[in-house]
DNA sequence: AACTCGCGAATGAACGTTCGTTTGCAAAGA
DNA sequence: TCTTTGCAAACGAACGTTCATTCGCGAGTT
């Protein structure tokens, strides 16, 4: 009798931010996760509060998430280009490996009730100001080419949000080589230069 | 005495679409939709048939407008990069100026029944595959830096799904304005190259 | 001028269903 | 024994929608 299985709690969880993600909260019920999870409705309350507690657990848990890394990434010392590049590496790998963050992160948090709405979209605002600030050194420095930094944030943030739907181990590309094209893609554009050099970031 | 009242039902239209957007399709209620356009619930259904129905005609309405932009740009006789940027330039000012178009087209087409969403998913996937074509064109051409369109396809397209929530006319910087810069970071990336040119697409 | 007929538009009440959640109770584990 | 976990049943609220009715108004008839 191994003692292995999962914490039920964090099971529910996991199985609610994927309901979230492919249905959105509101389209998904309580019946829809308990049958997810393999229980009657009114047993998930054994375990959980309520549903929008689910949704509050889910955000606040990535908002300080996306605080931390970004945390790491200030203290480093490093180019301020190397940094942009480092986020967005994270911002990349976090989408791909877990379903919570991009629900939560992207699109869900609206459904929030309001003392934590309001906390969430302070916690966002904070992060968007930290990582407009490190573009905006960039740009001073003239490593980074844009003259409005939130414009680029936004196109940024918004150009990896179909990943979250879109990618799955089992496919052509892997994990590594979508990271290196995106980022390709997002540092050197579309268009090719004069010398045709393509490869490396 | 003019007669510039606008016809009811697409006063209907057009609130439903605002609603969808900010609030998501399951999360809006006919009684929201009733008090945004000043009437009961139930007079609603003098003017459409159903709540679904509403999405629905967004929805086919938007995919139709993207395929028609579709086929005036491959008719033009343009270096293949032009016609990427014409793309980008649609849909930036149809993410500006249309409400509905994104509602439908980025998020809310998922709750539509079931015949209706296969031939949504059908007229996207045309569109896409369409817009593939002329990315590998363009890497044929040398015009285009990218191993994988795909991967292209939905980094442009996601990269201005913020638009529609953020953009508002009466804000600092202008539609053109926020194009232009768009579309710079777009083609030309983050990077600073050696030489510091920055402006014109 | 008065009458009325048809009709689009609006309404409050109610329908059946589903929602999130609570309750009471039984079985299992400590 | 006490706590945890599960379930069936039930709760009030809200959902999308239907219904019978009413109101206002232009056209047709006298």
């Amino acid at each position: 009798m191994e003692k292995v299985e999962k914490p039920k709690r964090q099971h529910i969880l996991e199985s609610a931010a994927i309901l979230f993600r492919d249905k959105g909260y509101s389209a998904t019920s309580m019946r829809d996760l308990a049958r997810a999870v393999g229980l009657q409705a009114s047993s998930l309350y054994n375990h959980i509060e309520s549903k929008e507690k689910l949704l509050q657990e889910i955000c606040l848990a990535n908002a300080l998430k996306f605080l931390s890394m970004m945390e790491k990434v200030e203290a480093m010392d490093i180019p301020v280009a190397a940094k942009v590049e480092q986020l967005l590496r994270l911002h990349i790998r976090t989408a791909i490996q877990d379903v919570t963050s991009v629900t939560s992160f992207n699109d869900e948090w609206r459904h929030l009730g309001e003392p934590y709405l309001s906390d969430f979209k302070d916690m966002r605002r904070d992060y968007e100001q930290r990582f407009i600030h490190i573009l905006r050194q960039g740009i001073e420095a003239g490593e980074i080419r844009a003259q409005e930094p939130q414009v680029v944030l936004y196109t940024l943030f918004s150009s990896l949000r179909w990943l979250y739907d879109w990618f799955q181990p089992g496919r052509r590309l892997s994990a590594p080589d979508v990271e290196e094209e995106i980022l390709n893609l997002l540092f050197y554009g579309l268009r090719c230069s004069s010398e045709l050099d393509s490869e490396s970031v």
